[in-house]
DNA sequence: AAAAGCGCTGTAAACGCTTACTTTTCGATG
DNA sequence: CATCGAAAAGTAAGCGTTTACAGCGCTTTT
């Protein structure tokens, strides 16, 4: 038996009854635990981290003492003392949420959604939580509140090119960053994309030897998006080799929502130049609009315009047309992202800097494949995904 | 000119160059910053929180040796020593995501992620991030990691009702916790839903009263969802009052995904019974689903059947036929709930403990309204807002 | 039987900050 | 110019853990 010097808890179970109401009273800790047990805090650590060396009776005894205190370690001070957080952030683009709340909601969602839920999951897997910090127009103070987290979390994933290389790199010299949906040229930080390449040059060869068009168009997305800029400069890439024509008057500028690509198509369509056979879209809800806009003035898809979209969203499955499309996975992007920098964070070193994911055309109605076809999904599997050490 | 006694620091600016890597070394210390703005760390810790009582030569040779140190304060050590984090917990069901990736990424989503989106908005608005913690099955370890959250974050979010009442009021005895889409009936913490009754009865209303309809059905959400129960009983009872036929075989069980509408949609037209006027859906996704499959069926919308969902997500705007729904700010809701959340950690107490945001019918095409009357929103304006501080 | 070794456990010093309390500084006053 | 009081700055004690190091009681070795 042993007396505790500097004791300093002070709060036994203070559980006054259960009254409902949040009465949020200091909690007991190791201290209260050390005393309950009549061991010192050392052990009550050794025991809580099931470490080696505490003998089977001790732990048993510390543990009772936990459970009958209702002990709930306390994981701030751990991180303090540890440096292990077990929190991952994930930085996004959070376009602004004001008064015309509705209009906007829709704004790049759903993908950037997919991925994050992903990224939870496979972070929860590996038993840390996620932070999730917004970026973007309403989010002003800049880099402060990203530099404020670099005590708080282990590592960051960045979706979307939230920073410039620079800042990736000051943000890298003090945790691990990965870059999601960059381009591949970060030297700062690992990078996890989609393989936009071969996913537009695969559409681009089922319009030209399927469908045999001579001109198309293309959506973009939000103006400056890595994404946006990688499937257009591809697509263009792949028409070009074609010898197929890619006017500039059919590159409409949207920003990944319907309600722009509807606009953007109606654009076009007041222009009443002739229209190109085919437009592809830099996602699904761009397509959906284009599709919308397009309806509204009379016009047939598939029968006058074949349009095509990018994510394979599941709504769109049952939109009429259903909708010709890229498959990516989302929540793979999340989960590798997490695998690659936990790897990171356990080895400091990871073979590969860049990981790119592949896609999968598929293909539907939309771009006037026969209804039958719509379970034939054409694969285009690409790049390798290097085999991370996961779990 | 002042000595530091205890001086622990180490790493006055060890930037060796910028070679790319991640090359974590320590960072400076308010120690470090002491001394070389040559004060002790309190003045150093006042100038950092801009307290009172630092005069102004000091502040500013303090805020100097901040910036040539790159300082930047350890929020978890001011985290651990204030007890205040900046920091919400926002819970959420999680459905698996496992190699069948594709088939339930949809499940739930869109909705919850608008309710995150806006919350994390808010969140920031107020200096807070958002920890984001998945539960549901695949999340198995159950309440531990919640409580472990309990020293990391200065409150929780949750949503869906993903605890029962007895484990929020172990989780409220720790921190304030604030439930979304509940039923309002906890007394261990403050409340924020949507006004399910009302939006049930303005839609069932409208059925009766313009479509004059004499039976009707209704198609569920996940099964045990508070929101799916409440939308259920609500439309029962206005259903009842009518006068209006609600049989058994016509209440069909989904989970809010459209693929589960179709399936129950698909069971419903194999018995062969005749079906009721219209389907009222719990979500959105649902009454898509269901129209997929009424379609499927050779069955007209609006012509044969009405349908009507739940949410007003933007994509069913672009839907043939568009659908009419019930309108609710999902990124409302999580900004309601942080701000409710963050007075109660400013006052410690809150006027009300229960607070129910308002719905509006929007009536579209699916229900048999003309295609003119999309814009004719009725708007059924309910429940106060309690005007809470902000900001 | 003393020395050495090993397995547990205790002590105390971090971790990086906030803050109560104390001391110094400085301008104003008589 | 000494005195006083407020303002500014310093000292040190936490906050709740982890962990290096030390110590104690055994068993094993010689």
């Amino acid at each position: 038996m042993y007396f505790v010097s500097g004791y300093r808890g002070n709060n036994a179970l203070s559980m006054l009854g259960d009254q409902g109401e949040c009465v949020v009273d200091s909690q007991p800790t190791i201290y209260d635990v050390a005393q309950r047990a009549g061991v010192s805090i050392a052990t009550v650590s050794r025991a809580l981290n099931s470490l080696s060396s505490v003998r089977p009776a001790t732990r048993d005894k510390v543990l009772a003492a936990m459970r009958e205190l209702e002990f709930v370690p306390n994981s701030v001070a751990r991180g303090l003392s540890s440096g292990k957080h077990w929190i991952l952030g994930l930085v996004f683009m959070q376009t602004a949420v004001d008064n015309n709340v509705l209009a906007v909601e829709e704004a790049s969602l759903l993908y950037t959604d997919i991925v994050i839920r992903g990224a939870e999951a496979r972070a929860a897997a590996h038993g840390y939580s996620l932070l999730l910090c917004g970026a973007g127009e309403n989010h002003p103070a800049g880099m402060t509140p990203l530099m404020n987290l670099t005590g708080t979390v282990d590592g960051l994933i960045m979706l979307d090119r939230v920073l410039v290389e620079d800042e990736v790199a000051d943000l890298s010299r003090r945790i691990p960053v990965v870059l999601l949906a960059g381009r591949g040229d970060s030297s700062a930080a690992i990078t996890v994309r989609v393989d936009n390449e071969q996913a537009m040059r695969s559409l681009a060869q089922h319009f030209i030897d399927v469908h045999h068009v001579k001109r198309v168009g293309f959506v973009s997305g939000h103006e400056g998006s890595p994404d946006s800029v990688a499937r257009e400069a591809s697509f263009r890439a792949a028409i070009d080799e074609g010898g197929v024509t890619l006017a500039d008057v059919d590159i409409l500028k949207s920003d990944w929502t319907s309600a722009g690509g509807e606009g953007a198509m109606r654009g076009r369509l007041a222009l009443d130049a002739p229209l190109p056979e085919v437009f592809a879209c830099a996602n699904d809800q761009t397509a959906v609009g284009v599709i919308y806009a397009l309806h509204a003035a009379g016009l047939r898809v598939p029968e006058d315009v074949l349009v095509s979209g990018f994510d394979d969203i599941t709504l769109t499955r049952y939109f009429k047309p259903p909708l010709t499309t890229i498959r990516q996975s989302g929540s793979l992007l999340g989960e590798v992202a997490v695998d690659a920098l936990v790897a990171t964070l356990d080895n400091s070193e990871l073979a590969v800097r860049t990981i790119v994911l592949p896609t999968e055309l598929v293909v539907r109605e939309s771009c006037g494949c026969a209804a039958e076809s719509e379970s034939l999904t054409e694969i285009y599997k690409t790049t390798v995904i290097p085999t991370m050490a996961v779990n």
